[in-house]
DNA sequence: GAATTTTGTGATAGCGCTATCAAAAATAAA
DNA sequence: TTTATTTTTGATAGCGCTATCACAAAATTC
């Protein structure tokens, strides 16, 4: 007669089973599987090949409960942002990541999301690490983030300090740069155009021109803040702005390529040589920006450099102690491209 | 004294702790947060305040373990992909199922990340679904997967029918459209650019392409297979070989905007004047398609629609006889939008 | 009123794993 | 050889939670 169940099971084969199987006691399997090397060949060859036999996997939920640490868990937490570069940036710091044995899961913390799930996700599955993309200073997530006892990366224009790793992007600097560069190629009358300014890394960007512009004693006046996404729809838009404010404007320089690409097409359409009647500078040196005729003048922030910088910032972090064998860093450096 | 610790706990406030504060069994607490209306309302008055006075966070992993059953996570896997639109399709998902009270988390199963972890994430954690985004049908992530006993969906142009759900996009059907559409405006010498052939959703729209073609009794030799990715420089390269080639051509359909943009910037340079000379039509409806100058014809894929629709698909069949109370969802519809 | 059903509640025993400690085996030192 | 030391191994007792059952309290029924 079939015996009754008390419980229900995962039905997945156990640590018991493999010891069973291999005639050793639960902790020896255990032992084979996390610290092999305090385990005698013998029983962890036994061990490894009942492993195989049965298909054990590992339950990570009962291993963080028994020893209360972590399964090497990192959650990226990023808000609503398809920013390739940005994308590219977190492709990069997972792969080192993951290199290193550690694995991360992408959040997405834009509404609807509530915070409930995600610190519930965070504290009972024993995260070892979190990393914020380019979180705003005022976003719920912080509080429930750093109350954690874990290292916290954050990347991004602002420069927090009241997290462990601050990675910045440095957009005031390298706007200020593609700035100074548009002045030095000669031009005056140079106009700015910002879009989804109500984020910090717009605000930035307007910063950096600013302090160029200021530095040179041009004129600061001739600003477009759009609150529409930074796109090229925009950029498109606002040119028409620009010819019927200042109809002197000889440069427009805006804050992503898009911006600049939208008002190059729009240039393109009212016969507006490029750049000899207008110049236009982007920022972000995206792949259509040296493709599109004529080619921006763009700034690239090394997007990649910055996340394997990130990931080894954190894997040093994380590993304090156990001297982890890491590679050389160079100093990110950014990069203008320019037809002007 | 200070008594010995025997285990290193999570330092957490536990139910066992709120159940003593509001002099109440263990049981009643979960029962509390977890089926309330199985308790009565003094009790739940009680242990509410107790959980508020705590801060109490019910730890999932304990969860997990004792019930084996899920906490509502579910893990979307998708490869390396920076298409905008897919990730729209993406987001649009998720917030449906956020909406219901589930806990969608992004894995990107691109290597260097070994299978392992992500199994190991899959089981350990009772995920309750697994969501496939474009996962090509020889990726090893499919036998993973396949072995679980929960829903899985797949969204992609492969017509899988090994999963639960699938969410076909229909890229061969659009491109059909898009390239008779080209044919009815009167064009003839119609060539092909596709770029990442290796992916089976740019197959399936080189497919579609062919399939007008010959139902038109139109040549199909005029094709460019690229290796190189799907993006602006390589369509700006193409058309070189495509004037040589063929100089006779009239048209250039692209398996994505982004070529079909490149294709025009070379004509920009080379001062081909489109449409008049050489038509373009890219894939995708990106936003810049209908910028540039001349706008782009395209054609789109709901996206948006079909991440609302393969959350319901999956709400349903999570829910199974819970009966939830889901929005309808209109069919997706393919829409072109055209300058030629 | 007693007998039945329907709640509501709590003690207990795990879920699958690991920390801890004690015992056993292997090695080194005397 | 005996003794001290190190290395291996396993029994035990939880980690924080929930399934299960048993029992008390309340609401029905007869």
């Amino acid at each position: 007669m079939a015996e009754l169940k008390k419980r229900k099971t995962t039905g997945q084969i156990t640590l018991s089973d493999v010891a069973k199987l291999a005639g050793v006691g639960t902790m020896t399997v255990s032992r084979a599987l996390r610290t092999p090397e305090q385990v005698s060949d013998k029983l962890k060859n036994k061990i490894n090949k009942a492993v195989k036999t049965l298909g054990y996997r590992p339950n990570l939920a009962a291993s963080t409960l028994a020893s209360a640490a972590s399964n090497n868990l990192i959650a990226i937490i990023m808000p609503n942002s398809h920013d390739h570069q940005l994308l590219l940036l977190i492709r990069e710091m997972q792969n080192c990541l993951i290199a290193q044995g550690y694995t991360p899961f992408i959040v997405e913390s834009n509404p609807p999301r509530k915070n409930t799930d995600l610190l519930a996700m965070i504290s009972s599955y024993s995260v070892c690490a979190i990393v914020l993309i380019n979180m705003d200073k005022n976003n719920r997530v912080w509080q429930v983030v750093t109350h954690q006892n874990i290292p916290i990366v954050h990347i991004g224009s602002d420069a927090l300090n009241y997290v462990d790793i601050n990675v910045g992007l440095n957009n005031m600097e390298a706007m200020f740069q593609l700035t100074e560069y548009v002045i030095k190629k000669g031009y005056r009358e140079i106009g700015l155009l910002c879009a989804n300014h109500e984020y910090s890394i717009f605000q930035q960007r307007l910063h950096g021109w600013y302090k160029a512009m200021l530095k040179h004693h041009l004129p600061t006046h001739r600003v477009i803040n759009a609150s529409s996404p930074a796109n090229f729809s925009t950029g498109s838009r606002a040119l028409a702005d620009f010819v019927i404010n200042w109809p002197e404007l000889d440069a427009i320089v805006c804050t992503t390529d898009e911006l600049a690409c939208g008002v190059l097409y729009e240039c393109q359409r009212r016969h507006i040589r490029v750049p000899y009647q207008l110049a236009i500078a982007g920022f972000g040196d995206s792949e259509f920006s040296q493709v599109c005729h004529p080619p921006l003048t763009t700034i690239s922030l090394p997007y990649k450099s910055i996340g394997e910088y990130a990931a080894i910032q954190l894997l040093q972090r994380l590993s304090e102690n156990h001297s982890l064998n890491l590679p050389a860093v160079d100093t990110p450096i950014i990069k203008i491209r320019g037809s002007l």
